[in-house]
DNA sequence: GTTATTTTTTAGCCTAGACTAAAAAATAGT
DNA sequence: ACTATTTTTTAGTCTAGGCTAAAAAATAAC
């Protein structure tokens, strides 16, 4: 079992290797942990002997694949929760984070597994990103900004980027959700807005809209 | 905010006094916790400080209102997620309690806002303990064993007291859960064995079964 | 009412996990 | 290639919350 800084630790160095690739400095994780480097190395040495991760000195950290599967199964309990605030008791998809992140350290495999179940098995989180399965497999997913769609092509909203109440607001207005397909009717380049259709409507996005919006393309 | 250690020590000294009145010992603290005396000791005049309990040294400590109000929503939080669990997720009622005990701890007024109305206000967990509101207070409860019945008398079955496996069984096979009535039409006073209506069924129960399960009667 | 026993507290130590300040390695600038 | 700067680690300190062993108070036994 893994004490609570553990798994945090775990989990941070799990997310930062995702989007860049290679060992994670000590800096990192202590920047995106708001802690100090120090903290960072500590932990880092002690979940290397742990075997969490392989660390060489001055080079940074790197998940084990027991370290993966530690992490993974962090990542899905806090999706599946997520899931369970939004689609159960009916919390907004940007007021559930941190209530996610101390479900997310609760102990129970079956716990989990019957949470899985009560929720229908759901394959993405409020905001789009996969839930890994039991085995941390996630599904593969081509997110991309909407702003990144040309011309004619069409996307399924995953997630927002930056939600601040005003955006989500924006979006609930114009019938904008997870899961809703939109068509990139016209692009223009000069600007980067774009003419959409969201089910029968039709209407124009500035860039900076079409900025913070992802959707999975296929 | 209170540590979880700090939350621990509430919840088990609001319990105690439930029990004994008066004022509750470091060593009772201790046995209940499974710590020893003198970290009871620490933490019990940490939280005098902070004015949660009065301590009067050699006598024992007693919560104060504010200690209580902080206990009433720790144990509020433990039954509803433990109603959650046997309703939602479908646990049986004796598997819920370790679970519980960590989700207990989640700090979020809101979540348990919204968890009791997706759980319909429930008035008893799956125990049959009464769920304090959201001040605090509890329904008073006349909880007696089923065996402490006489003939003619009624009750509703509110919970358990030592519940194994094949106890519950029993339970399950006669149809006897939360919230069943229970009429006893008669009862041998040499061996304490009864005979009980459930439902359109009347059957015969001993002494041991009616003294497992605990009745609210009005 | 003094002594023996039990209960409770105090004093001192330990570990996890954070921190600061200083040292050491890596990287950048010329 | 040799400094200067940045990054990373080490060394030492702190707090929360445990522990053990010894001291002190309360209670029981005569």
């Amino acid at each position: 079992m893994y004490s609570l800084a553990e798994e945090n630790y775990i989990k941070t160095i799990f997310h930062l290797q995702q989007t860049k690739s290679g060992a994670v400095s000590t800096n990192a994780i202590a920047d995106s942990m708001d802690t100090k480097a120090s903290s960072a190395t500590d932990m880092v040495q002690k979940l290397a002997e742990k075997k969490v991760l392989s660390y060489v000195k001055y080079k940074g950290a790197q998940l084990t694949e027991k370290g993966k599967k530690i992490a993974t199964r962090i990542v899905r309990k806090h999706r599946l929760w997520e899931v369970f605030l939004v689609d159960k008791l009916g919390f907004h998809w940007d007021e559930v984070h941190e209530i996610a992140e101390q479900l997310e350290h609760i102990h129970s495999t079956e716990l989990i597994k019957r949470l899985d179940t009560f929720l229908g098995s759901p394959a993405f989180d409020p905001h789009g990103d996969p839930t890994p399965d039991e085995h941390g497999n996630f599904i593969k997913t081509e997110k991309k900004l909407l702003s990144q769609l040309n011309k004619s092509q069409s996307g399924v909203c995953v997630g927002v980027k930056e939600s601040s109440p005003e955006y989500l607001q924006y979006l609930d207005k114009k019938k904008i959700s997870i899961g809703t397909k939109i068509n990139v009717l016209g692009k223009e380049f000069f600007d980067g807005s774009m003419v959409i259709e969201v089910g029968r409507d039709q209407f124009f996005v500035s860039k900076k809209i079409a900025d913070n919006l992802y959707v999975q393309t296929t």
